[in-house]
DNA sequence: TATGAATGAGAGTTCATTCAT
DNA sequence: TATGAATGAACTCTCATTCAT
């Protein structure tokens, strides 16, 4: 692995286990076994480095929820295949979604220009593409006549959260969850179960 | 007001928006208008006044909900109050969210541990709380066979999402969202719906 | 001495001697026998140490120049009194000559806009003072009709590189000059008196 | 033109503008368009580079200056020449001169024992040069019988100064002074003028 | 000769914390 | 209680220099 890579890899772990503030940059050389040096060589700054980090982990997400969005012929398709996406993805790199979490909650504005960004570089704009299909849908009377906003934000809601509320739910009623591919199949079957039941005629 | 209190609102506000790692001792005494040391000596160190803060604010929404869980007969009663609650909740101190969130998701131990801590002072603990009410309605056919855990995750994922999650939807269908009573109202009865709807035989 | 004073006297020794560039904040708090921070407590950077060490040095030779050209009632007193006022400035404070070579050289227009900011706090514009005074004496036959820009040219090129040339005269004509009071005497008397033959009709 | 050339043109342009601590090695391979190391593989060190590009510079200027001694006949020829021959020189290499006035401050023994160095490689020491020619001027009534060193000061302090002190009495008289030909002329003039009334007999 | 990557020492700056009063 | 000054460790970033190819 090259050394840009493996300062990739470092600095994925470090932002998603301290936040930008807390990442240190010593830290991130350590893990990628380079000196702290080549860390301004390949990326000018920390904030730059976090930059791209956070650019190259939302595109690979984005693309795959673009698919699935072109794949689906009726609202079932979607229900059935977005929280498998999301949680799928979010379960194989949880620092990456403690990443986004963190940048969700400290800056918002950065995360959301950074969406566009990626958006724009992207064929079909998302809004386009959700708000076509889900009002076509509901034309046909597939669908509820809610505003496709809610719709997104449900499915999103869920799937996130049941990795990153895990923690919450434990201490509140004090067990301990076991982060397994069971837990997580029985989760995706519990949303795409109240979502269908819930949204779809 | 007390200058105690004065730190702790700045705290608030400081830690809220720059997470514990990004918060300034010395900006949190300017926002009190109080002499920095009087910071160390009333909370003796950084983490500690985190902690204290951390443990008001969550004790404070605690409480509301431990109020809902007793005061529902039945679960519409639940589906019908917790959403509100939560977001009635976070609508109200949006810096209490972001605090909560960045724990959450920097230090889930920590906040799990808080939490344990704080339910040990309450009476009634809540696991047993939520279970006996929901297993009580399981019998009574009042409420699906699924797990209560599945139930509450459904219900505090779209709660909380619904506000950390705006401005990624933001980003997504390059739109402004207003964070109005109109908005939240409208979310409330989404989830509420979809709730109902979804999981209510 | 405060803590403050110290800073500035070192920052003086240190600027003259290493330019701003090669000084170091660390030599400057070891010679001002302060902890380092304090230099960023009372002067928020290295730059503005700069600045502010620049600007007293300046002020006190404008100062001294000030008073001398609202005394001279005839051009002889002029040219009596300034090689005076500057080589005896500058043999007193030689650290502060080297300062504001280097910043010449180095930086001309941040001296320049400098040396502008404080004859803006000062009483009498400098241009007027001089003109005035100059052009008076050329009506009234005492002066040649010269630019007075010229004639504080010659001035001031004679009285500076007594001080900064030495060494490079003292190479040119491999002999080692003692920077005595004997030497300098000896050097204001040769500008005077050139100063006199050559422009004084 | 070969890469050594061009570092050698490169790093005359960086040290006269930042001087040695600020001139940056990165720089001056960008400005020569080679890769970094190849500095070092010529010149071995930041410092060493320095002592070329200055050992260059001053053997051209000394070559210059020794010429026009040795071609005067009587003083006139002298202060006719030699303020045109510095003023001219700097005039032609702006970074030169800042180059040597930046190490005259900052370094001056290094500057005498390059000069040093330098003119033993020349035929005629310049001590004996200016000295037989001066004394056999005074013998000869020719000249005044001042110190030839502070007639040598004299003559450098106003020609050296003239380019250097401009931007100070651009600041001192708030104005704005063209550098050109014009200027220097009337500089040159200026100078010569008032050396001849006031040295000459 | 030429290059891109690598290195290590140290630069300026920040910040939680403590001290003297 | 309250304050301004002080501290020291740690942080991000820089830079001359070297290495491998």
């Amino acid at each position: 692995m090259s050394a840009k890579e493996k300062i990739l890899q470092a600095a994925i772990d470090e932002f998603s286990h301290f936040g930008f503030e807390g990442a240190r940059v010593d830290r991130i050389a350590e893990k990628a076994d380079i000196n702290k040096a080549m860390i301004f060589y390949y990326f000018s700054s920390k904030e730059n480095l976090f930059k791209v980090v956070l650019t190259r982990v939302l595109s690979e997400l984005i693309k795959q929820v673009q698919t699935v969005f072109r794949d689906s012929q009726v609202p079932e398709d979607l229900i059935d295949a977005l929280p498998r996406t999301y949680i799928g993805f979010f379960q194989k790199n949880p620092d990456i979604l403690k990443m986004i979490a963190l940048e969700l909650v400290q800056n918002p504005k950065h995360i959301s220009s950074l969406v566009s960004e990626i958006f724009r570089s992207v064929a079909v704009p998302p809004r386009k593409l959700v708000y076509t299909k889900v009002l076509k849908w509901q034309e046909e009377g597939l669908f509820p006549e809610e505003d496709p906003l809610q719709f997104m934000m449900n499915i999103v809601s869920l799937s996130i959260f049941s990795i990153l509320g895990v923690p919450v739910v434990e201490a509140i009623f004090n067990l301990k969850i076991d982060r397994d591919k069971d837990f997580f199949e029985k989760r995706i079957q519990s949303i795409v179960h109240l979502l269908k039941k819930g949204m779809l005629p």
